[in-house]
DNA sequence: GTGGCTGGTTTCCGATCGGATACCGCCCTA
DNA sequence: TAGGGCGGTATCCGATCGGAAACCAGCCAC
């Protein structure tokens, strides 16, 4: 099992280069914020404000959603601790332990074929440009 | 190299059943019809028409709006037989046929997972609710 | 010359996505 | 009593997505 929060690595706010070209992968999993959250969640379980950290630019709205919507989904879960203090964790389920699982497949094909990919991109822009 | 078209059998026009739930697979590639025209492709070029076919509802726009955006992307290639008659057919590119490969492992993930992917978003339904 | 097939384009429209901003209750500390 | 952190909501807005319907040129057969 995971240590309790203060023992584990907190998350690199620069985990998630702002210039990072990932919108291109031709995979998508859930919404914007998606892949990114489960990628957070992969060490153990998060806070919200803990989240937020990484994600740069993400508003509390954003983020919401994104986490109900992995929650529905049965990807993650979320645990409300009633202790004195409000926290709120969310953490992988093992069902989205597995999805990480299959998506770090997918990158690792998009990571194997970066180079194919923008090359024919870039073709295609400058091959469709008059239509 | 695949025969001339009057060779490969004619796509089935309920190869993709209309009440199919894959869009509730987690894995998504381009827009919502680009997986089934990358399907659609698997066994050698095909005209815009022939395309039309099993993809029951979509419209004109929607289906060019697809495969300009595969194209583009560099997964389709467009070819034009200026004979007398008018033909435009549609081939997978190798980049095109090795995304098919890496799609076809995550909707093997999918469908190793169905159930418990089912079962997780209706308790997740039902679950979450209120919020 | 009329209609039909092919492979689209154009216009319009409603639904959804995603960000900005303001606001909220609860608890803790100073 | 005021302020700050936490975990959100509510409202508004512009951009994008995706379908419906109309239209189009080129070529063919009747």
């Amino acid at each position: 099992m995971t240590e309790p929060e203060a023992e584990r690595a907190p998350l690199d706010p620069e985990m998630f280069d702002p210039v990072c070209p990932s919108p291109l992968a031709p995979f998508r999993v859930g919404d914007k914020w998606a892949p990114m959250v489960l990628r957070c969640l992969q060490d153990g379980p998060r806070r919200f404000s803990e989240l937020k950290v990484p994600l740069g630019g993400v508003t509390a709205k954003s983020l919401t959603r994104s986490l109900r919507g992995l929650e529905q989904a049965g990807f993650v879960a979320r645990e409300e601790h009633g202790g004195t203090e409000r926290r709120v964790e969310y953490s992988l389920t093992p069902l989205g332990r597995g999805l990480l699982g299959a998506l770090d497949a997918a990158c690792e094909w998009t990571r194997e074929h970066w180079d194919e990919l923008i090359d024919a991109q870039e073709a295609g822009l400058s091959g469709t440009a008059g239509r």
